[in-house]
DNA sequence: ACTTCCGATTGATATTTATCAAGCGGTAAT
DNA sequence: ATTACCGCTTGATAAATATCAATCGGAAGT
């Protein structure tokens, strides 16, 4: 990687703290490439060869089975993905693809083990990183077995509003279908589910959404910091 | 922690390597218990003041929301449970009780985190337990979002059957009630879906269940490495 | 042996979700 | 400007799953 990177990785909380000898090693093996869109990055099953790190774009995580397909979850900047694979040098369960153009770095999976293992900033990073990701799907899970379709939707855009700042109107981050497949539900029923929802004041036209009953909303949605809260 | 417990607990794989001086002082305050089933042990939302090894009988994590509950998981000896929250230093996300009588190891989370730092043979133990539990969510999340529930049913039992050496026969390691919770199902349904894959050879009694046409089940189950592993 | 209890099962029905088919509407290429 | 495309929506229908009510049957206690 040319080092006029560096700095732009080094930024990271991932590497932050690291020792600089170390975080020098770890940049010698590693690559930053920019990707269009739509591009397959890795496949589920492929070796775990490289940790990858989002840098800019977007990056959906995907599965399959016998023919069918669904969305695992996305990735923003900064994070990094299938960490898990990379420490256990195991393969990877999902696939990835890029959603936009994204930039990301690619470090070579032997290089981040054997960093781990002599530098214990890292490794408390590493695994806070990984305790995040773990109750991130946990959370994932609760919300699909504990919850309708209409539910789900409607927690959805209240997280979502959380992070565009709280404003009662504000966008869907990327299209109606990936929504629904990362919803667990079909195009088709996420339609349905929306119009279900203006009974509790949700009104959408494209990608802009508007809350105009907050608290009819919340008081169907029953938001929960257990499973909604992202950030603990 | 009476030292009479030390040799048992540190034969798990979490504390086997680590050095010694550093495990005596993980176990000086920690406690062994015995617990009758149906205890309570922790609450999700509750500070997690104890990483949990199941040295024996066996506990199961649920979740409640909204007054529904689900299974998420049931752990066995010898394993941790939230091991991620006490590394975050987070909030419980699930729920656990003993499902039969117990022996259960309480280890300080602070005194886990403190050994964590200081001992890097330990904390690659940890960091390679974590992975796996987020490894074991994924698949699960898998399983529930691209499969039906008789195919989840179906791969469960193949899943099983492994468990308990291969035979035709084999014993259901609880009632029907937790695994239809667990397999993301109603009790009637299970009964449903236990009659619909008579069709392909599976006759159930009680706890026991055989498997007549092996290659007809999993034909239908088809299962896959990266779901239905749990070892990789 | 009898009763009580409780999980499992069964049947009838309701709800939720998916599928199939058609049409709508914006965008991009010709 | 026109056409083709594609994602979204809508309606009709089917399939999957849940709910409700009743019964069965084994285990535990009297």
């Amino acid at each position: 990687m040319p080092e006029s990177y560096y700095p732009e990785v080094r930024a990271l909380n991932l590497f932050a703290q690291m020792d600089a000898e170390k975080f020098r090693a770890l940049m010698r093996g590693s690559y930053v490439q920019n990707f269009p869109p739509q591009i397959e990055l890795i496949s589920e099953g492929d070796p775990s060869d490289f940790l990858h790190v989002v840098l800019s774009g977007s990056v959906e995580l995907f599965s399959e089975w016998n023919g069918r397909e669904t969305s695992m979850a996305t990735v923003r900047p900064v994070s990094t993905f299938i960490l898990a694979a990379t420490i256990r040098d195991a393969p990877y369960l999902m696939s990835a693809r890029t959603i936009e153009k994204s930039r990301i770095a690619l470090i070579p999976s032997q290089d981040v083990r054997a960093i781990f293992d002599e530098d214990a900033e890292f490794a408390r990073t590493i695994v806070a990183e990984l305790a995040q990701c773990y109750r991130s799907v946990v959370k994932a899970q609760k919300d699909l077995k504990l919850r309708s379709s209409l539910e789900r939707l409607a927690n959805y855009l209240l997280r979502q509003q959380g992070y565009s700042g709280g404003e009662a109107s504000f966008e869907l981050p990327f299209e109606k279908r990936r929504m629904a497949s990362l919803l667990g539900m079909t195009p088709e029923n996420l339609s349905r589910a929306f119009k279900s929802l203006q009974a509790y004041g949700v009104s959408v036209d494209g990608n802009r959404v508007q809350i105009d009953q907050q608290a009819t909303l919340e008081a169907f949605a029953k938001p929960n910091a257990l499973i909604d809260d992202y950030s603990s």
